[in-house]
DNA sequence: GCGACAG
DNA sequence: ATCTTGTCGC
């Protein structure tokens, strides 16, 4: 497939990009993203929303969004090709200072190391982190299944590299998939996953307001149409 | 041909 | 991701 040959190209062209390091000395503001998709007369629309939170005292700061025809079709590993052009249209928007953002899918933990919060990362020249609610199988390995509890988890070693790791962030609930996005390390990167995601919900509070938010503005978009 | 496949 | 109602359970 010709199309998919092209986005192979610029992702390893980005990857000797990515900084495993932690580039920031605190954190304040946190965003989270996520895409919302819907059809109008057979034309795909999608809509990214951008919550804003104080990591502290975790206060809604500030929402963005940006609706947008699709013109790019969904190729798994490829992702980030399909949501980032229209993630910076909404970040456009945003007039709060970000620190770190948190994408609803993969960064390092990427058949290239290029998953969306990586290839959205090395954009912003930012901290991102990447919360995937599934896994994203590299190279036919499996994921070792973290114990129960919360704050358990398992590295996801791929020949001899750490790609990220499974994360248990609430106790008996299925757990989800941290990698790091961009100046970042693996290890910050889990524990502000655990510091933001409380008994309301597995994911991360700001990705999972964006979801609310992007799933808001589809439901209101389709009862226009 | 069959199954897998972040969102 | 989205199409879709009720339903079992804390």
């Amino acid at each position: 497939m010709a199309i998919k040959n092209e986005f192979i190209k610029a992702q390893l062209d980005m990857q000797k990009q990515i900084c495993l390091t932690n580039q920031f000395n605190a954190i304040k503001y946190v965003a989270g993203v996520d895409l919302a998709y819907y059809n109008v007369d057979g034309t795909e629309h999608a809509i990214c929303a951008i919550v804003v939170i104080d990591y502290e005292t975790k206060e809604v700061v500030e929402i963005a969004s940006y609706t947008a025809q699709t013109t790019v079709l969904y190729i798994p590993g490829c992702l980030s090709f399909r949501e980032v052009p229209i993630f910076l249209k909404a970040n456009e928007l945003l007039n709060t200072k970000v620190d770190l953002y948190i994408f609803d899918g993969n960064g390092y933990l990427h058949p290239r190391n290029m998953g969306l919060a990586t290839h959205a990362g090395i954009i912003l020249d930012l901290p991102t982190i990447g919360v995937a609610k599934n896994y994203f199988k590299v190279q036919d390995t499996d994921y070792i299944m973290p114990a129960p509890i919360k704050g358990a988890y398992e590295n996801i070693i791929i020949n001899g590299k750490v790609y990220g790791c499974v994360l248990r962030s609430r106790t008996n609930v299925k757990p989800i998939f941290v990698s790091i996005g961009n100046n970042i390390d693996l290890q910050t990167s889990r524990d502000i996953v655990i510091h933001l995601t409380s008994k309301e919900s597995r994911i991360p509070l700001p990705t999972r307001l964006a979801d609310i938010e992007a799933n808001r503005l589809r439901k209101i978009a389709q009862t226009i149409k």
